[in-house]
DNA sequence: CTGTTAGCGCTTTCAT
DNA sequence: ATGAAAGCGCTAACAG
């Protein structure tokens, strides 16, 4: 497949075309300082020798590499993938490039990616979604990379970039949709309060809701689950039997969320008329679900967006205004709850 | 962020430990060769000093990158999502990382990428899903490094690698689905027809099936749409209006086909009973809807696995017993159709 | 405006 | 088992 062409290099190009390498060198790289005839001449050269410049000896020249390093849970989760787009639509803006890597939200391979990628030279990280360890400082200390954070962020690092939304004060609307709709049967279908990045802070949203509002927490409300559809769904199923079942749910993500509306339905339950659900996310599929689901808005290609562009303002020291920033959010209330209204954070 | 840490190199390393160059790069790359007492030496001072291998140099001398590229239509595509979170796997298994690309689809814009992604030296590179134009072929041509098509093929060019399913036997099978189940009224959503990868082939396949059993071919009950769950909202609408309506629907992609059994349930039909619908892909929507869609599994984690397999034995010059690979599908049939077989193909 | 000359940090013969 | 030295292809002063 292909030839085994013998590279050519820059410095046949300059040899064929009568100038030195540095000329070659400037015209590839757009430097003014270079007369529109010997331009013209380079350029063709290049163009007939076929010549293509090599990004790696120019990183080591350089030492840059027009590359960053993203370390992201999962990109077959619509979330993420949708967080990755807005990344690498802003980093093809500024002509970056992305290596993209899956950690599966492991430690262990978290540290070993984000060593690999400081290895690759990149210049700049992008940690996503994951908790932040002293083990994740110490190599973060141990590079002069920028590394920004997005959709998580360290609460042990003050100074640390990163880009996410108030999960908390977004989980505590999400709840008060449900009690100002009249509910004070709310249950919650959680992530694991082992997660300090989603599945704590969005109960204590719940929960503050509730106690603002002197509502009972109950146990039996509660269900943990993994964020999956089929969590959501066998997680329903169990809240929503027995009398004294709960008559709204708050679910932490919009997987979950679509799954206890069918958990509701297949119990002959009518949602929003006899349960109403409110999800969290707003991906794809909350509009593709009948009836359509209510849920917390988060800009997730915004969130990539705003934290790629943050990096390349660190890439190519820029002046920085802002370098923690929290997004806003919408509630994006459709027809799995009752009320109409917007509210935003 | 991080202190501006003097690099510290292979020679420092060497000279610390009191070796040479050589032996440091020995110890690194794990080449045997090294008497025990060295190489704990020389990890120890490589510990104590901090020292990261620069990859980047590594790739300027060795001429090998440890890195593949990825041209992809768009990461936030459930089925595109899943297919590179096949190939980061494998990817990853083998030591590799992905450069990942947004192509959109768009010829010039794949082209850039492909040109950028050579210039970075790649070791090898994966295409995904797009149109291969002999724009495509030159550079592929002009190139030494191996690139492996996924989720689409090179019909002019016999020798190019590829990996993907027989678009046009599945959509005939999935067709012959709804025959088999007695309908002989059977429209299509479909993609546009110049798409030679998908929208052509599954149209053609669903030709083919009407014409095997002598079933009308009519133009009414036919829409082409733009894979998104909206316009299979709105074609299926379309198509179910009116007297002489199919009472089935073969919709070429999941994300449309459940639009269509929202717009069924909207105009009051029940499916499968007033309409059966079946889909194509078996994304993770196509088991999150209800009714459950019947639809073409195909295995898009496989499809990126095997494609990123077949690359590395291309770049290890390991023996290629088969470089096309068509991989099964099979036929999911849930809810929303009647019949309850599988088949596979 | 153009050329010369050092490296960038590492791998890789070739000796020893 | 280990070292010396020549590049890999390019950028970046520094001259002129």
């Amino acid at each position: 497949m292909g030839k085994k062409k013998e590279t050519i290099t820059i410095y046949d190009v300059a040899r064929e075309a009568g100038v030195s390498m540095a000329t070659v060198s400037r015209v590839v790289n757009g430097n003014p300082n270079v007369k529109p005839v010997t331009r013209k001449k380079v350029l063709e050269t290049i163009r007939n020798m076929g010549y293509r410049p090599n990004a790696v000896a120019r990183g080591l020249a350089s030492k840059k590499t027009t590359t960053v390093g993203v370390v992201i849970p999962d990109i077959s989760s619509a979330f993420f993938a949708e967080l990755t787009r807005g990344i690498e639509d802003i980093a093809n803006m500024y002509h970056y490039n992305i290596i993209l890597c899956n950690s599966d939200l492991k430690k262990e391979k978290e540290l070993r990616l984000i060593e690999t990628l400081l290895e690759k030279q990149v210049d700049g990280l992008l940690f996503l979604g994951g908790e932040v360890t002293d083990e994740h400082r110490d190599i973060f200390a141990g590079s002069s990379v920028p590394i920004v954070l997005a959709a998580t962020y360290d609460d042990e690092d003050e100074s640390r970039p990163y880009v996410t939304i108030d999960q908390v004060q977004a989980a505590k609307d999400a709840t008060s949709v449900l009690i100002e709709e009249g509910h004070d049967k709310i249950g919650l279908i959680g992530g694991p309060l082992t997660d300090p990045i989603l599945g704590y802070p969005r109960y204590q949203g719940y929960k503050e809701a509730l106690e603002e509002k002197g509502l009972p927490l109950r146990e039996e409300w509660v269900r943990l689950g993994d964020y999956r559809y089929h969590s959501g769904l066998q997680s329903a199923k169990e809240l929503l039997t027995g009398d004294e079942a709960p008559t709204a749910l708050f679910v932490i993500n919009d997987e979950m969320a679509v799954g206890a509306i069918h958990a509701a339905q297949d119990l002959g339950k009518k949602v929003p008329d006899d349960v109403s659900v409110i999800g969290f996310d707003n991906i794809p599929l909350a509009d593709q679900v009948r009836p359509l689901l209510s849920t917390v808005a988060v800009p997730m290609y915004d969130i990539g967006a705003v934290a790629m562009r943050l990096l390349t303002k660190y890439m190519n020291d820029e002046p920085i205004q802002e370098n923690q920033v929290l997004l806003e959010y919408r509630l994006e209330l459709a027809d799995s709850t009752l009320t109409k209204e917007t509210q935003t954070g």
